[in-house]
DNA sequence: CGATCATTTGACACCGGTCAAGTTTTGTGG
DNA sequence: CCACAAAACTTGACCGGTGTCAAATGATCG
């Protein structure tokens, strides 16, 4: 109740995106006590499907995974979230999937009924979940009509920043188009979120690297050499 | 400012699902005279790809689906949406999917500003978003990690309510376990939001029909012969 | 009853999966 | 810092499930 009011009296006008008006009543609302906030290390779970909802989380630093098990044991990674993306929310009473870290991470703990009760939280939530959608959207495309090929340069193209969308400002005019990327995850990680297996990411980098379009630093820390001529590789264009 | 008065008198609490508080407000909300009700027949066009998002629908009646299209004109269906959904929410200044009935329908049409200051849309639409979710990360499992068989057998189950979730109370005891379906769909539509060609679908539809899971009643019409044993072709169980 | 469109079926090709080594990287203990 | 084991990744050979292309059949609607 008290969170309630406080909500209101901060928030006042709730959107559905666009604006950042509610965010400064939810940063409030994440000070209060009630709200936790916990450190991961890189593979913790952080909870698991059919676990009683009791909870929702923000993300604050570093990735986390949402995957789903089929009962032989396909696993599809459903969302790939990076900082101040929320999950664990759900209309029924049970996670729908498995959340794990793929990173050290700070998360934030929410009791769901003090969200529920939160109108800053409303807004803020729904602003979190419209940009999850379209994302999702954006998966299913690629793991309905994109070539292997085409997913894992997607895969790639979405680690640069600004780069890829409809209203790229392509490469600057100076200099090389490069860009460097941590993945932080496993071929394995890579595969179960491309719908594909560890073996044809694998042949695929491979590929990419001997055509010249990456260079591969690390195992998971990839250089992109030509941006603009990855992102061609997508599919999306 | 009027609406988000009433919004706030009528709706109180505002919450992330399970309860149905949000929605006499939400209906109240609805019947003001800025938002209109419209008639569409079957595959009109609600809205494209890339046009400014500046209404938000609730379909009342009908089905309505949600594509993608990539440059060489590949598509991905996302959405196969029912009664009470809601679409053309967006966090993004335009709509990220085209919007296409599949049967006459009845839609409401709520301009998005009106929305955005209404506290009792945002509680409405924070409950359809997240079911919404769910039914995307279902999906992605399907087009990510199910065959061909599993695909068509999951799409066929969808459309028995009730069944094949995970608290299925199975067949009744008494008699066959049948279930006649209206797809509304043509192949190609079927195809596109499985992820596959018309000719896979409509092989995989055939051989059910061999194996007697199902009888074709009218092209788009197919009586599930035993949904029991349909279930456990969808690799969900 | 014919024209048009949707669906089915067949033959074949190929992408990506499977299985089975190798090879590299990472982590641990001395 | 090195030695070794375990894990992660790569590569190769092969196969099968879906896609592609083409033609036949079936539905729908003047």
């Amino acid at each position: 109740m008290a969170y309630s009011d406080r909500g209101l009296a901060a928030g006042g006008s709730a959107r559905l995106g666009g604006n950042t008006h509610g965010d400064e009543a939810w940063a409030e609302f994440a000070r209060s006590p009630r709200v936790k906030t916990n450190r991961y290390e890189a593979h913790d779970v952080v909870f698991f499907e059919g676990d009683p909802a009791e909870r929702i989380y923000e993300l604050i630093e570093g990735a986390v995974m949402l995957y789903k098990l089929l009962p032989d044991g396909r696993r599809q990674v459903v969302e790939i979230l990076g900082p101040n993306d929320m999950f664990g929310l759900l209309s029924s009473r049970q996670y729908d999937c498995n959340a794990e870290t793929l990173t050290p991470a700070v998360i934030r703990v929410v009791d769901r009924r003090d969200a529920e009760q939160t109108l800053a939280a409303q807004s803020h939530i729904t602003r979190c979940l419209l940009a999850q959608m379209e994302a999702l959207h954006e998966h299913a495309v690629l793991l309905g009509r994109k070539s292997a090929y085409e997913r894992v340069s997607s895969f790639l193209m979405r680690f640069v920043a600004g780069r890829g969308t409809a209203d790229c400002p392509g490469p600057t005019a100076a200099g090389r188009d490069e860009h460097v990327i941590a993945l932080n995850m496993t071929r394995q990680e890579i595969a179960d979120y491309l719908g594909l297996t560890i073996e044809t990411v694998s042949r695929v980098i491979s590929d990419l690297k001997r055509r010249g379009l990456i260079a591969i630093e690390k195992q998971d820390r990839i250089r992109i050499t030509n941006v603009c001529t990855m992102c061609h590789q997508t599919g999306t264009q």
